[in-house]
DNA sequence: TGGTCTTATGACCAAACGGTCAAAAACGGA
DNA sequence: TCCGTTTTTGACCGTTTGGTCATAAGACCA
């Protein structure tokens, strides 16, 4: 019989139970990264004795393995969402505000997978080269579609796409930085963050006006 | 008889081993955080037994902040340099000019400071709150007076320095996702970057046009 | 209520960890 | 060459770590 988590017909405590065990690890994870989390950790975080936490997951590897699993199907979306028949500012614009929201609503998935690419992406570097590069790919077109019909300035489509992945996950990922410096507790900062990152991008694909360039 | 490493008149070889030490500990501790690093580890690829190591650093703790403070004294020296007697745009554009240099030149640097701040800053949260925000509150005085001068678009300062930071950083801390994705090899992408990077922060700051806004 | 599958636990293990210590080896100036 | 200092090492230690296992407790349905 293989592990409970991994189960296809879950009962009731099983999904409780793996829940439990996931938040408690995406918080220990998230800040302590995978050889600072301890499985004794999480187990107390997740109200479990250590052997009980390895009935649900084989291993620590597994625990870290799911969270990720999670993490990548939804850390994509908002670039997924980015229309190729919209309005090209809005649609810019538009992604950058839902990816400073997801840094507001999910700072310990961002830190999770910052931490994961931070050391060189061990465990994901087969989905960063896979799914991500391809989705990156099929968006960079457009934007270098809408570039090449002067819909937008003429930009570097991966270099801006970066630009707007740090920009907005530096929420998330440096905030004890941000706290430090800003003062500012609990999100405060995000308004003025949202205001200044729609100016920057606004202004970087508005198109040349006339007599420029 | 405090440590070797610590010492008013270290030796040749108190030099050369500390230094092999930190060398050892930086890559260590840059790609696998703070627990991820073992001393044994350090100890071999720095060329020693580990009571050797032991001998020029008291703990783990000790290379480790020893490594911090290294770091921080240079990693402020680009905004440091940053002129408020010079032309706005210049130095703006000069400023991200050179962070983006010092990601490419120390990558390990960037990451270890980054792993430190995602973490939650435990060790150098004295010196964000102190050194470092006292540097950002000088130099966002001095965009503010430009921005209030005219002499560039109304922006919000800290803000603007921390869209610089994210933006120039994420070529060392997210290197091995910038590679999955554009497949480039040894820093090939730098120069695009830095055209990009330009672009994108001259057109945040450019004065509005006559007739806009 | 009985029986079966699921869930939980205490005791335990080997390996890895950060660190200590006494003693040996190497260094370097007189 | 001598001698005090610096440097290096092997052996060792207590703790923590990820993980196992046999067994007990609990849930659930007939």
């Amino acid at each position: 019989m293989s592990r409970a988590a991994a189960r296809a017909n879950p009962t009731r405590i099983q999904r409780e139970k793996t829940e439990a065990i996931l938040a408690a690890a995406l918080d220990a994870f998230s800040t302590q990264g995978y050889r600072g989390a301890t499985l004794d950790q999480i187990a107390e975080a997740a109200g479990l004795s250590k052997p009980n936490l390895l009935y649900y997951f084989a291993s620590k590897d597994e625990i870290h393995r799911a969270l990720l699993d999670r993490l990548l199907d939804t850390w994509l979306e908002p670039l997924r969402a980015l229309d190729p028949e919209g309005d090209p500012a809005a649609e810019i614009e538009g992604y950058v505000v839902r990816k400073l929201r997801m840094s507001r609503d999910f700072p310990r998935e961002s830190r999770l997978f910052a931490g994961e690419v931070l050391a060189g992406a061990p465990r994901i570097a087969d989905r960063i080269g896979g799914p991500l590069r391809a989705l990156m790919e099929e968006k960079a077109a457009v934007i270098r579609g809408w570039s090449e019909a002067g819909l937008i300035a003429p930009v570097d489509p991966h270099h801006l796409i970066f630009s707007i992945w740090a920009a907005t996950q530096h929420y998330a990922d440096f905030d004890a930085q941000i706290r430090g410096i800003l003062g500012t507790a609990g999100g405060a900062h995000f308004p003025a963050a949202e205001a200044h990152l729609v100016h920057l991008f606004r202004r970087a694909i508005a198109p040349a006006r006339a007599g420029a360039g």
